[in-house]
DNA sequence: GGTCGCGTTTGATCAATATCAATAGCCGGA
DNA sequence: TCCGGCTATTGATATTGATCAAACGCGACC
């Protein structure tokens, strides 16, 4: 299955629509810089990062990034497009890990048992940055502020994952699909989009997973929502209207 | 409120008894080694961590290592003893995200703001190595055996928090508490202490915060545990009896 | 343009766990 | 060593969200 958007292919991974582009990914000017790189490196460390972001893939909407089992190699930068990540438990359980957009990381957890532990599917066509773990390794040797950068996105990945950790260890379902609007509203603010009006990229059973309640659960409160007047929803599409009416519910706990 | 236990105090928090020393921390022969440093390091590069490692603090039940807001400023691996972290929110609702024995890293959570995010509290007096984290940082500019160790325990970590995220999100009551017996006894295990008989450090509503039930739900399980066989309990003493039983209850999900 | 299937909505009922309450027992500090 | 408060247990009831079920609508694909 080979897609229009494939540029120059290099690997191709049993019938997925994978594409992998030599096309230098040139962090200097790339405009998630801001989102995904450190700040205020000069101009010949920027061209190591250059060298580092080596390469772009293609994911095709449903497709995997990568998944469970599958050796650590890369990093991936989402460019353009939506993942999700997916643990898989024994019996076929599984839990949605994380959504991630633009700017961010995808991959982290792959690296301490130099195999992936999740799958990272795309909701969207899209368009990731590769980042060669060695490679990474190695010039985080060199560069400091690479380093230090590093490290500050994981733990920023663990600080996050431990307010999901709150969120699906004390909260009521209300509180937190109210956390999770507000949590997706302000990251589209901070990528330049409409803070208050959005297309949702995944369907309410997959929100449902990562917020650990049911589809219907999360069917009925987008119901609720909207006869309260705090949103408008039109299947995907919502509309934030009250968004401190939405913060109050999140955080007011009149319990 | 000086304790006994000080040998050199270089800081007094508050009230609080804290005492560091300025003795070697000494990691050349702690036997925790295996457990907290990278492994096949040459004897040049221990003498490097012996120099990172450079002070052990005593941290007397019920004291925090550190509380949310704290500046960021080191690591600690513990030594002897037992910690929780905890994470709070605006409303004083809190959840414990984590328990922490001998050979295992507190702080990761303060690198990404250089601000600690949660408290982190000892559950019996405790002791632990420190590690400036300015320190670590440089050295693993030298030291790639280090830099790699630093990042495999962060991801560790990432993946800790996400099968966790799976317990809270899609886990009934009985399997969560199965689930935290057998990753207790494992890590017991890994310490060499005895698999199936140990002493519970914390109380039934920590864990039921880190479980996301209530104390009470905690206390019916253990003694529905008990009644069934699987275990025997009598307060903070547990022993598991029928260890493939709690496993079938983990895994098998007849739902 | 039609149709099939997935995703969504909504209702009725059920089950799991929270809440409220009362008692008992242990442990830690003086 | 004793006391007092924190911790645990257990019961009765309430409530949230799950489950089962049915119908609908949108969108992708033929």
């Amino acid at each position: 299955m080979i897609t229009s958007h494939r540029i120059t292919p290099i690997a191709e991974v049993e019938g997925e629509s994978v594409t992998v582009s030599r096309l230098k990914a040139a962090c200097s000017n790339c405009n998630l810089r801001e989102l995904c790189m450190p700040a205020g490196i000069s101009s010949t460390e920027l061209d190591q990062l250059d060298e580092l972001v080596y390469a772009r893939r293609k994911v095709k909407r449903s497709d995997a990034l990568y998944r469970t089992g599958d050796p650590f190699e890369a990093l991936y930068a989402v460019r353009t497009g939506f993942f999700k990540t997916r643990l898989t438990f024994q019996d076929g359980r599984d839990q949605v890990t994380g959504f991630l957009m633009a700017g961010e990381l995808i991959g982290l957890d792959g690296i301490g048992t130099e195999a992936h532990t999740v799958d990272a599917v795309a909701l969207e066509d899209s368009e990731v940055c590769m980042i060669p773990y060695a490679k990474l390794e190695a010039l985080s040797g060199e560069m400091p502020s690479l380093r230090t950068h590093f490290h500050k996105v994981m733990s920023r990945e663990i600080v996050r994952e431990n307010s999901v950790m709150m969120l699906l260890g004390t909260m009521r379902a209300e509180e937190r699909l109210a956390a999770f609007l507000l949590n997706l509203s302000q990251r589209m603010v901070s990528r330049g989009y409409a803070a208050l009006e959005f297309h949702l990229r995944m369907t309410r059973e997959e929100i449902g997973s990562y917020l650990g309640m049911k589809l219907e659960t999360v069917s009925r409160l987008f119901s609720r929502f909207q006869a309260e007047g705090l949103i408008e929803v039109d299947q995907k599409y919502v509309r934030i209207k009250d968004i401190d009416g939405l913060k109050a519910i999140y955080a007011h706990h009149t319990h």
